[in-house]
This record gives C-alpha cells, structure tokens and sequence, in this order.
DNA sequence: ATACAATTGAGAACAATTCTCAATTATGCC
DNA sequence: GGCATAATTGAGAATTGTTCTCAATTGTAT
C-alpha cells in the first residue's frame, strides 16, 4: 500500500485562502505534523511534530489551528475515550477516504477500517433519513467506533 | 408511554454486592438520580439530583460510583462533544432498551432512538465479527451517534 | 513600501476530573 | 447486638486538557 502524503499543500492552502485566511508557517507546520502516515494524533502529539519542523510554534496556536481546520472540515477531531481529542485529515483529495475507527480500550491502539464502509454507509444514510423524518433533525454527521482490545492486548 | 423506573433496586444491590462491593446511601443517591426519566446526566448534574436526597454527598463520590458502576455494565459513559461525560442506565431489566443517540449540536438535545435498531444491530454484528477476524480484535462495544440540529436549532 | 487586520507565543485562567488523606461506615463474624 | 476490618466517604488540593488574554508580529491587499 503506498504512502502518499495525507494533504496536498496546494489544495489546503488554496482552501485555507477560500474561507479568508491566511498561510502562515504555523499552519504550514500543522498541515506537515497530520500528514505524517496513518496518524490519528492528539493536540500535544501535533505541538510535538510541529514543533520539529518550527520550534518557536506554540500550543495555544496548535489548537487554534486544529480548531479552524476542523471548522473548515479539512480535519476530522475525535474522541476515543481517553480524555484527549484526536484529530486526522478529513476526506477528500488525497486524504484516507471514508473509514471508521477501531479502538483498542488497553493500548489505545486506532485502526482505520473501511471493509463493511458501503454497507454500513448506505444503512446510516437511511437511518439518518428516517431519523431526519421522525425527529425533524438536521442532521450534519454521525461517529460510529468500535471499542475493544487487540490482539497484543487481549492476552 | 408509561414511565417506570429506570432502576430497579434490589437488581442493582444484588449486582453491586456481587462484585464484593457495598451498599451505601451515597450509592442509592446516585441511582436514584439516574433513574429520572429519559436522563443523560453529566456528573454535575447527578451531584445536583443526588444532594437533593441527600444533601452530605460529595462530587468526588459520584464520579468514583459512576466510574464503578461503568465497569461493572450498570451504567453506560458516553460522550456527545461538549467537554462532560453523560452517563446513562445500561441496558438490562428496566433500563430503555439497546438505543442510540441522536444529538442536537446546538441546544444538545439527547433523543434517544431504537428505530432502524434492528437493522443496525445486525449489520453491526456482521461488522464486528469481521473486524474481529481480520484484526484480530476482541470487540466489547460500539458507539454510534448521530449529530445535527434539532427543528428548534435549525431556524 | 505601507497599513491594517489576522495571527501569534507565552502564560494565566478555566473546567472537568482525579487524587490524597483522615474520618466514617457497611459487613462478616462472634 | 457489638467488634474488627477493609471499603467508602467528603473536602479540598492537584492534575490535565483546553481556552483565553494581550501585546508583539506578520501576511496580504493596495
């Protein structure tokens, strides 16, 4: 399976100018630090790349940072039941496609999944009407995560 | 749709002493505040319920009974995106019934759902037993949650 | 080059949760 | 019923992840 880089800088910072923003080395950084492979990193671990590559960046910027792409829906933020959000590119161009988590509770180990995805894609998508219908909701997205613990773990 | 406790006393008692642990009052407080009608409540919210009957009671024990009553399957823990955890009555004798959650991001509205339940149920099973095979993990349990804005929040 | 608003780093502030510890209490045993 | 003992408790301190404040800096349109 090759690895690609998870963002294509062109196609963010042209998103990033969209919404009337600006490119600076901070966001630059933080694009870098997500697009390390197969990551699903929390706000230190993204302080921590981030700050390899541009030592002067701060936390408060890190998270403000993750917050205005996650607005953006460049970057998908999560919860895996440790009390830290984790966050990974979110679909699109050069991103991981479409997938949910599996999450070891022991090691906190995440594995992207998309075996099942059309199946399970195509049934919340009539849940999500139905619901819509029933219960007059909005609805924007769902979270679907499967907890328990892995092979190394469950010994 | 009658409402019942959501609670059943000497099930609970039974369950708690089976695993060596205590009856105590500060424990039947916060049973009792669970067991209000249709509750998602934060920890803050069960210290405010629980005080009412018993007013000693300390925020640390609630989160300490919460805790032990999640690791036993009595209660559930989960999560909706603002910072607090919610806990709710489990499934088991009395409890609402295996359901999902259908969350308001604006007022944060809890309703639960057991349409589609079946359905989902079974395409989750079929999802965890080939999760379970192709990653070789143990799978415990799932979450899944749909967000969006309720009739209200949407004008 | 200039002007101005957006962005930044540092540290303080905050909120939810967990920890510490001495005092209290539920339970098994006589 | 009373005793011994370990489990449980309340209070407040401590911790942790995250957000805020503010003066200094910087990206961008002109």
């Amino acid at each position: 399976m090759p690895q690609h880089k998870n963002h294509n800088p062109a196609c963010c910072c042209r998103k990033i100018r969209g919404f009337g923003r600006r490119i600076t080395p901070a966001r630059h950084a933080v694009l870098d630090a997500l697009s390390a492979r197969g990551e699903h990193l929390t706000a230190e671990e993204v302080f921590k790349a981030a700050s390899r590559h541009y030592p002067d960046i701060g936390l408060a910027t890190i998270y403000r940072t993750l917050e205005l792409f996650t607005k953006f829906g460049m970057v998908n933020k999560f919860d895996t039941g440790d009390d830290k959000a984790r966050y990974e590119f979110a679909d699109g161009p050069g991103a991981k496609g479409h997938h949910h988590h599996l999450v070891c509770t022991s090691c906190r180990r995440i594995v992207d999944y998309n075996d099942f995805i059309n199946e399970e894609t195509e049934l919340l998508r009539r849940t999500e009407e139905g619901l819509a219908n029933k219960y007059g909701f909005k609805i924007n997205t769902h979270i679907l995560q499967f907890y328990g613990l892995c092979k190394d773990c469950a010994k």
